[in-house]
DNA sequence: CCTATCTAGTTCAACTTTCAAGAAAAGGTC
DNA sequence: GACCTTTTCTTGAAAGTTGAACTAGATAGG
C-alpha cells in the first residue's frame, strides 16, 4: 500500500531514519573506499573489477553481454562502455557469438587473468578490513540474509516486467 | 594484519563470498532504483536530493559547503558541481559566509523547500517499499548496528588523517 | 515467404564524477 | 608586518553513466 492510494504518508520513525542514514553513509563510504583502492592498485573502478571477476568464474572465461549485465545489475549501455574501456586496456576482448549473430561474448584475456591474480589479494584484504573483520559471525549472517531480502525485492518479478538493465 | 605483511592471503569463505555478492547486488539495485525514482519524480539523482534534505534540516536552512560535504560523505569538488547544478535549477542559492570570507553557505530556496515537500511522500514510500516493509523489526535493528560499525570503520581516524572528501 | 515484432548490442548527447591544479583568505611564527 | 602553511572552495579536463535512438539479426503469424 502506498501513500498515493490513501493520501496518508507513513513517515519514517526516528529509529528508521537513523538506520537509513547509517545505511547511506556506510554504503557511500565503502563504495568510495573500494573505488579508490582499485583505481590505485588495478587502474579501474570497482564495478569494472567486478566484471572481470565474473568473467574469470564463467566457463571458458567468457559470457554473453546481456548475461553479464544481468549478473552485475547494470544496464547494457553501461556494460558496452565498460567493455570498450576494458578492451582498450587489454583485459578483455570481444568475440562474435557463434550461435546468434547479434550476440557478443566478452572474453577475459590472459593479461586480464594475470592482472586479477595479482590484484586479488589486495582487494580481498580491503574487503576484509572494511567489512568481515569488523563484524561478528552473527552479524555477517544477518547481513547476508538482509541483503538477500532487499535484492530479491528489487528484482523485476514477472516475465513481462520491465527490466531496467536491459534498456 | 594484511596480506602484504605476511604473504598469506586470507581468502573469503564461500559464505563470506555469498554475503559480499548479496551486499553488492542489493546496494547496486537499491541505489539504481532510488536514482530512477527521484530522477522521474524530482528531476535529480538521489545524492542531490539528499543534499537538499540536509539543508532543509539545518538551522536557517543553510550550511557551509565543507560541513555539507562531510555529512554527505562526498568530496568538496563533487559538492561544488552539485550545488552549481542545483543553483541552476533554482532549489539552492549560494551566500557568502559572513564570518569567513573564504566560506560559502548553501541555502535551500523556498522553491527548493516546496519541491521537497511535494516529493518527500513519494520518496519515503519508495524507501519503505524497498527496505523497511521487507525487514522484520529485528532485522532493522541489526542492519542499523551493522551499518554504524561499517561507517565508523571507514571514517578517517586521526586529526591528521587524509580526508578523502576534503580533496 | 513476408511482415511485424522482439531481442542483442551499440552509439550519441547530456549529465555526473574524479583528479589535479589553482585562487583567495585565515592562521601561525618570527 | 613578512613569510609560510593550512583551509576553503572552484575550475577544467578526462572518465564514467544515463536514456533515447538506432542497426541488425532472430522469431512468430499469416
Amino acid at each position: 500500500m502506498t501513500t498515493a492510494s490513501t493520501g496518508a504518508t507513513r513517515w519514517l520513525t526516528d529509529e528508521e531514519q537513523r538506520v537509513w542514514r547509517a545505511y547511506l553513509q556506510a554504503t557511500t563510504l565503502l563504495e568510495d573506499h573500494l573505488d579508490r583502492q582499485l583505481q590505485r592498485d588495478a587502474g579501474m573502478p570497482h564495478i569494472y573489477y567486478g566484471l572481470l571477476v565474473q568473467l574469470s568464474q564463467a566457463p571458458r572465461r567468457r559470457m554473453r553481454m546481456t548475461e553479464l549485465a544481468r549478473n552485475a545489475k547494470i544496464t547494457r549501455s553501461r556494460l558496452s562502455h565498460a567493455i570498450a574501456r576494458l578492451e582498450k586496456s587489454g583485459w578483455v576482448r570481444r568475440e562474435d557469438c557463434p550461435s546468434d549473430k547479434r550476440g557478443q561474448n566478452a572474453v577475459l584475456t590472459d593479461d586480464g587473468q594475470a592482472m586479477l591474480r595479482d590484484s586479488a589479494p589486495g582487494h580481498v584484504d580491503a574487503v576484509r578490513q572494511a567489512m568481515f573483520d569488523r563484524l561478528t559471525p552473527e552479524q555477517v549472517d544477518h547481513l547476508g540474509e538482509i541483503m538477500r531480502v532487499l535484492a530479491a525485492g528489487l528484482e523485476p518479478e514477472g516475465p513481462d516486467a520491465d527490466l531496467p538493465w536491459l534498456r
